[in-house]
DNA sequence: CGGTATCCAAGCGGATACTG
DNA sequence: CAGTATCCGCTTGGATACCG
């Protein structure tokens, strides 16, 4: 197991929420599992651009800091099912309006982050 | 000038806004930017664990985001004030109710993230 | 006071191969 | 299908010293 050389410290609210939904894929899969992509599998398809592994920690991230929980079906083949628990939900507001800014200012943005370029389509995202 | 190595997409909302505030110390920026904590020595002050540096290109990024302005006055010493754009105050609900959300699951999630500790002051932070 | 330059540690996360 | 282990490169940001 890896442990942290610098300690971190939570004074402000916002150290602890960048804990909870700082990492790269964690808004995503909050919104996503929000609505019904509840399976690593479905989860991975809806987000090609994040690699397995990092779904994989991050979700055993948000389930650690009890923001989702982990259901494994005894089944074959594995069966695994992620929920939003009630803190989690409590993170939709936050993450869905995060979403939403994003996409209101996405044209805005997109020639200012990207440089020039004007369209080009890749991977689907929610 | 430093040029990514990763040219990075932006596909969904969530790109572009952690572009825009998923640097460490941006939300907090903004937060105080709206607080009228405008210059640079005050934000400093204000968040004494984020170095010189950090701010400094934060702040610049803000800026090139069209999030923040940045207004010289010409007189000796120095000073400089940050001010929130329109479309940066557009971002407050958003930095205002993480920070809120943060300050409410506080006592929750310190003992979690920090192990074990309970309290330990250092720096103050907004 | 405000900003820059250099150097470098540590983290985050990608690629890949493997298990049950 | 779901998860783990290893390796390694990119990026972030801290420390420090210095300029206008």
């Amino acid at each position: 197991m890896y442990e942290r050389k610098i300690k971190r410290t939570y004074i402000c609210g916002l150290d602890i929420i960048s804990e909870i939904i700082g990492g790269k894929w964690k808004p995503c899969l909050i919104n996503l599992i929000h609505k019904n992509v509840l399976r690593p599998s479905d989860l991975q398809r809806a987000m090609p651009r994040a690699s397995r592994r990092a779904l994989t920690i991050q979700l055993n991230e948000l389930e650690a800091h009890g923001i989702i929980t982990k259901t494994i079906y005894p089944v074959l083949p594995p069966k695994v099912e992620y929920r939003l628990t009630e803190i989690g939900e409590c993170l939709l507001p936050i993450t869905i309006a995060m979403d939403n800014w994003g996409n209101e200012y996405m044209d805005q943005f997109k020639h200012l982050l990207e440089g020039k370029e004007t369209e080009q389509d890749e991977g689907a995202n929610p």
